[in-house]
DNA sequence: GCGACAG
DNA sequence: ATCTTGTCGC
């Protein structure tokens, strides 16, 4: 099989980082929102990418991809192990997102090359990196339900809390720019993405019955 | 050297 | 992420 040292996926951070574009992205161009996720039996592994309808609020398409389990859980190197997974059920959905939110970090990462930035830069849609909790970065004040994060004073992404919900972290993976993060967020109220939810509630639904 | 460490 | 009892709160 395959050994990867530690300086391989290191280097392979970095040539991912080099692909990223920050791009301004228009919130009233965004109508289907893709979010994926993945759940694990074992070493058996099943991702589930759900399209969630800004206009009427509900699921409207849904693709599943099952596999096997290639690589451990390293912190900072989770991409290696959800990454391909992850860009082939998006693939597999018939109608193509204008916006994908990713379980993981984005741009802030150590070396600015989190899973959705693998994810984004692979699939060449906007894309975003919604995480529960901090892998780094230094939390600015609170303004609304927003908090800025950055990495040596550069913005990187945000923290975005709704009034009785609990802490997201965001970041883009590609094709957005940090500053459209908020307006983005706005969209569905600021707390957990629904799309992010469906994915998921039915990527367990699916490993379970499996 | 020690601790921290997305899912 | 997954496993997994009881407990707090709406």
């Amino acid at each position: 099989m395959f050994s990867f040292t530690r300086d391989q996926l290191l280097e392979e951070q970095e040539r991912i980082a080099k692909k990223v574009r920050l791009r301004h992205v228009d919130a009233e161009s965004i109508r289907a929102v893709c979010g994926v996720d993945i759940s694990y039996s074992d070493k058996r592994l099943v991702a589930c990418a759900a399209i969630w309808n800004r206009d009427t609020k509900d699921i409207a398409a849904v693709s599943f991809h099952s596999s096997k389990a290639n690589f451990p859980y390293i912190p900072s190197f989770l991409y290696k192990r959800e990454f391909m997974p992850m860009v082939k059920v998006v693939r597999r959905l018939e109608v193509r997102p204008d916006l994908v939110l990713v379980d993981g970090h984005g741009i802030l990462h150590p070396k600015k090359a989190g899973l959705a930035v693998f994810v984004g830069v692979a699939l060449g849609i906007p894309t975003i990196g919604v995480a529960k909790t901090l892998l780094v970065g230094e939390i600015g004040h609170m303004k609304g339900f927003l908090a800025p994060i950055s990495i040596k004073s550069e913005r990187l992404g945000w923290l975005v809390q709704k009034e009785g919900s609990r802490k997201y972290y965001f970041s883009p993976g590609n094709l957005v720019r940090v500053d459209d993060l908020p307006m983005l967020a706005s969209i569905w109220g600021y707390g957990y993405p629904p799309p992010l939810t469906h994915a998921d509630k039915m990527s367990r639904e699916k490993v379970y019955q499996q």
